[in-house]
DNA sequence: CTAAGGACCTGTCGGC
DNA sequence: TGCCGACAGGTCCTTA
C-alpha cells in the first residue's frame, strides 16, 4: 500500500491527535509482524509523553521523552486514531493507548509492517544506512549520477533501492521515469548527468504532488481519517497498460522484471 | 562488492 | 457458487 506520500499522509493525519499526549501503554494482539513486536513495548512507552511525530523514509517515528516508536506500514498497513472501546478487527494487531480514551491502532492484513522501539532511532539498523530523503537537499543529480557510476542494474530498480534514495516505490518510480523520459530497464550507470537532472526533478515533483493529493489509492489505501488519496487520477503509466499514452498516444506497456510489474510508454521512454 | 531471486502473509479478482 | 492461480503499494536475506 504505502509509498512515501501515503506514509506522509498518514503521519499528518495522526500527528495532531497524539502530539503532546501521554501514552498509557500498548496492547499487542498479534506480535508476529515482519519483525516481532518487542514484548516489552508496553513497559517501554507507558507514561511517556509524545514529543513529535516525524517521518524518515517510509518509517513513522513517534518521538517520546525517552526514545522513539518506529512504525513501518509494509504493503498493507494503516494507522488510525480510534476511540477506546471501538471493537478491534481481525487485522488490528497493535493499539498504542493514548491518554483521553484514544488509541493509535495499527491494522495490517499482510503483516509486512513492523513496530520497533529505539532509544536512538538514527542508529537503528533498519534506518542507519538509508539513502537521502527525496525531498531533501542531499538528493540531487550530482549525488544520483555519482551513485549510479558503474552500476548495471535497471534504473528503476536503482531508484527503488532505499540505499540510493528512500521512499520511491513501484508507482512513483514508474511515474517519475515516464516524466523524465527514461526507459525503466536502462542500466543506471549508462544514463547521462543531464538526464539525471531531469529524473531528480521528476521524482521530487511526483512525490510532492502525490502528498498534496493525499497519496494514491489503488485498492485500499485510506488516510488516518479514512479518506482515499486522489493522486490516482494523475497517474500517466502505472496500471494503464493497453491505454493510449496521454502525451504521445502510443500504447502504454507493462513488463515484468522478477516479480514486479513495470509500466512505461515505449515511445516517450525510448532510452 | 554487485545483481538477481526468494521469502514473508493475506485478500481480492478473474477465469473456469 | 466454488475453487485455483495470479497478483498486490515493501524490503530484507541468501545465493552466485
Amino acid at each position: 500500500m504505502p509509498e512515501l506520500p501515503e506514509v506522509e499522509t498518514t503521519r499528518r493525519g495522526i500527528e495532531p491527535h497524539i502530539t503532546g499526549r501521554r501514552l498509557e501503554g500498548a496492547v499487542v494482539r498479534e506480535a508476529r509482524l515482519r519483525w516481532p513486536v518487542p514484548d516489552n513495548l508496553h513497559r517501554l512507552i507507558a507514561g511517556q509523553r509524545v514529543v513529535s511525530v516525524e517521518r524518515r523514509a517510509k518509517y513513522i517515528l513517534v518521538h517520546l521523552e525517552q526514545g522513539s516508536i518506529i512504525i513501518h506500514l509494509g504493503m498493507s498497513g494503516s494507522l488510525r486514531v480510534v476511540t477506546v472501546g471501538d471493537g478491534a478487527g481481525k487485522h488490528d494487531h497493535v493499539d498504542i493507548m493514548v491518554a483521553g480514551g484514544k488509541a493509535l491502532r495499527l491494522r495490517d492484513p499482510r503483516r509486512f509492517g513492523s513496530i520497533h522501539f529505539s532509544a536512538d532511532w538514527r542508529a537503528h539498523p533498519l534506518i542507519r544506512d538509508l539513502g537521502p530523503e527525496p525531498l531533501g537537499d542531499a538528493f540531487d543529480a550530482a549525488y544520483l549520477h555519482a551513485a549510479a557510476r558503474g552500476r548495471r542494474l535497471a534504473v528503476k530498480e536503482f531508484i527503488m533501492n532505499a540505499h540510493t534514495v528512500v521512499g520511491v516505490g513501484n508507482i512513483y518510480a514508474a511515474e517519475a521515469l515516464f516524466r523524465a523520459g527514461i526507459h525503466p530497464f536502462r542500466a543506471a550507470g549508462r544514463i547521462s548527468r543531464t538526464r539525471y537532472v531531469r529524473l531528480v526533478a521528476a521524482i521530487r515533483a511526483v512525490l510532492a504532488e502525490a502528498i498534496e493529493q493525499g497519496g494514491t489509492t489503488l485498492r485500499d489505501f485510506v488516510s488516518s481519517e479514512g479518506k482515499p488519496g486522489y493522486f490516482g487520477q494523475s497517474l500517466f503509466v502505472y496500471g494503464r497498460q493497453g491505454e493510449p499514452c496521454e502525451s504521445c498516444s502510443a500504447t502504454v506497456r507493462m513488463a515484468r522484471r522478477g516479480q514486479r510489474a513495470t509500466y512505461y510508454c515505449p515511445r516517450c521512454q525510448k532510452n
